[in-house]
DNA sequence: GCCGTTTTCGGCCCGACTGTTTTCAGTCG
């Protein structure tokens, strides 16, 4: 059993114990057990074994020893006693309704009940009867929004978050790999074109192993995968599985010779690919899955790489991200697509978090992870105190943090100066590593940069937004920082209109930097969330305040829509991670793709200047170079 | 259930908002 089916199976454990009015503490064990898990590099399932070292499990904080023998428990049994005794007295649908708005521990314990409700259809029933009414604390308001929070569950249930499928095709992938003979492994479909939501998962295979008259054993192995819940197909060249969560996962194997027909193919998106077999009919030629041919004789034109067939076609490559037939043909056939912006052009992250409210590492550690990853500079931005849950920083603690900051940006500084610190010795690392050896290549290995600036933490605060538009410090901190991001975490039954107001009055003050999203797990799906937000991104485009394009997985489908809205309307946009650990900077990978999705490029992207230029570009006169060159467009 | 202790028991992030109340429990971040 792996880490994350550990995690979910404690998480859930937890959720059960809520409802069933467990001792608060003890659930959040559960919890932080679940979470310290996923957080694991190495897999706990060898750290249990029995020839193990018994106190390894114990090694990891948030770990004792009821956890350990759960854990033990788990691997050799697939439960363990709590959970089963749990979930006798539940059914596990219930956890179901702990996903509705409105509905949490205890009103899923009261309908459990007081009518023996345990499923979303039943309470859906329930609500429509008007039998929720006769409950206490329960009236018609409540009824009418748990209905229309049942109808967005409905909608979006079906669907897997683009990290979670990734993270699924990674084990895949891994495993698959194995098999001698294997040398291409793709995830296609939305998860390749970088949909912010997968409905299925589509790996393509390729390899010597995968030519038909050999590709039999390849088959045999990819069945044989471990965590398949249930064998849907099983064909000559496909396997079809699910695994314990639903998400269904499509293996092809497939030849060489048809490997780009294939991927290209199975990568659409659909709209995309009967546009090119249009275009190829009129070109006189016929696109499918297996190769394009050419119609009079069935002669092969290209099969082999997707460029192949591009080019073919009279097109230029088109990135996987832009595959929607919105304009990406026509642009390619016209040499005018755009150079879409890369991960490696990001040199900033403006918004993170450290424990001193409620992130998990310290501001040295989340510099040294940013260095890591080649980022030039970073902001510190953690809570302000109207989030009290996240232990939020007063003006007092936000001033006495601010100074912090600075002086580990001058530590570092101090640091680089003297030819030592991380910066350095990840300079002389990269100097020892060899040249990646993959691709045989005639040109000489790249130079590696010598890092010529010291990196930069610059002191932050992530503010939030009061209903009268104000926000919840005082002018005089907000003054004494580098930068301020302003983000709304409440409030969400407030009016369109409301909600439009109060973010603008935040928009016009004079010391936010930076307008983050409106934040919320569950919140996200409501109605006033889908806040037509054009005005207020116009206030940021005039006032010169820079739009935050939130990098997390969990906030992409807010952020594709007012993306290009921002852009159209020529706002200032900066990608950040909202990182609440060192692990999580890596999320810069999921915003980029949602960039390059809304088609931009790197000159559009504030954070992607050396830090003194950003800067310059952030203050809040919109005079910035990046600004006038857009605007001459 | 975990953790850490002047080590085996007591502490463990909390404040705002909502819908239903006439004073508050439950949800949320």
């Amino acid at each position: 059993m792996d880490n994350i089916t550990l995690a979910r199976l404690l998480d859930e454990t937890a959720s059960l114990l809520e409802i069933d009015a467990g001792d608060p503490f003890r659930i959040r064990s559960y919890r932080r057990a679940a979470e310290a898990i996923q957080q694991q590099t190495t897999q706990l399932e060898t750290l249990a074994a029995q020839d193990a070292d018994p106190k390894a499990l114990l090694a990891i904080p948030g770990i004792g020893k009821g956890m350990a023998t759960n854990i033990r428990d788990m691997v050799a049994t697939g439960t363990f006693p709590l959970r089963e005794e749990l979930l006798e007295r539940y059914k596990p649908s219930i956890l179901e309704l702990l996903r509705l708005p409105g509905m949490g521990p205890k009103t899923v314990a009261l309908v459990h009940s007081a009518l023996g409700i345990s499923q979303v259809d039943a309470l859906e029933d329930a609500a429509r009867r008007g039998d929720l009414l006769h409950l206490p604390r329960m009236g018609q308001k409540f009824t009418d929004k748990l209905l229309k929070g049942i109808e967005d569950y409905r909608k979006n249930s079906s669907r897997f978050r683009t990290d979670v499928a990734q993270g699924y095709a990674e084990r895949i992938r891994e495993f698959i790999a194995r098999f001698p003979g294997i040398e291409t492994i793709t995830p296609a479909g939305s998860l390749r074109r970088g949909r912010e939501t997968v409905g299925d998962l589509d790996l393509l295979v390729t390899g010597p192993a995968c030519e038909p008259d050999v590709v039999a054993a390849a088959v045999q192995h990819v069945a044989s995968l471990p965590i398949i819940h249930k064998l849907l197909a099983r064909g000559q060249n496909k396997v079809s599985f699910t695994l314990d969560n639903n998400l269904q996962v499509d293996v092809r194997l497939l030849p060489r010779s048809s490997y780009g027909a294939a991927l290209q193919y199975f990568t659409g998106s659909k709209m995309h690919n009967v546009a090119l077999r249009q275009r190829a009919i009129k070109h006189g030629l016929t696109l499918s899955e297996y190769a394009l041919l050419r119609l009079e004789d069935n002669v092969v034109v290209a099969s082999r790489t997707e460029q192949e067939i591009y080019q073919a076609l009279g097109l230029d490559f088109i990135p996987p991200e832009l595959r929607e037939n919105s304009g990406e043909i026509e642009a390619a056939e016209a040499h005018a697509l755009p150079r879409l912006i890369e991960r490696s052009a990001v040199r900033g992250d403006l918004h993170m978090h450290t424990t001193e409210s409620d992130g998990h590492n310290s501001i040295r550690e989340m510099a040294e992870a940013a260095i890591e990853r080649g980022l030039e500079y970073i902001a510190i931005t953690d809570h302000s105190r109207n989030l009290a849950m996240t232990n939020g920083m007063d003006d007092a603690r936000t001033l006495a943090h601010a100074h912090r900051i600075r002086a580990v940006s001058t530590d570092l500084a101090e640091e680089f100066a003297a030819g030592r610190g991380p910066q350095w010795e990840r300079y002389q690392r990269l100097l020892r590593t060899p040249p990646s050896a993959q691709p045989p290549s005639t040109d000489p290995a790249p130079e590696i940069p010598r890092p010529t600036a010291p990196f930069r933490i610059l002191a932050g605060v992530e503010v939030d937004i009061l209903p009268d538009g104000t926000l919840d410090l005082s002018d005089e901190t907000l003054a004494g920082l580098d930068i301020v991001v302003a983000s709304v975490h409440s409030g969400f039954n407030q009016t369109e209109e409301e909600m439009t107001a109060r973010i603008l009055r935040a928009v016009h003050s004079p010391y936010v930097h930076i307008l983050g999203h409106p934040t919320g797990r569950k919140v996200l799906e409501r109605e006033p969330y889908k806040l037509q937000l054009t005005p207020v991104l116009q206030a940021c485009a005039r006032a010169g305040v820079a739009v935050e394009h939130n990098a997390q997985p969990a906030r992409a489908d807010l952020n594709d829509l007012n993306l290009r809205l921002a852009r159209q309307l020529g706002c200032r946009i900066v990608v950040n991670t909202d990182a609440h650990t060192t692990a999580q900077l890596d999320h810069l990978a999921y915003g980029i793709v949602q960039l390059r999705r809304a088609w931009l490029q790197a000159a559009d992207v504030l954070n992607t200047l050396p830090v003194h230029q950003f800067l310059a570009a952030l203050r809040r006169t919109p005079s910035a170079p990046l600004y006038a060159a857009k605007n001459q467009e």
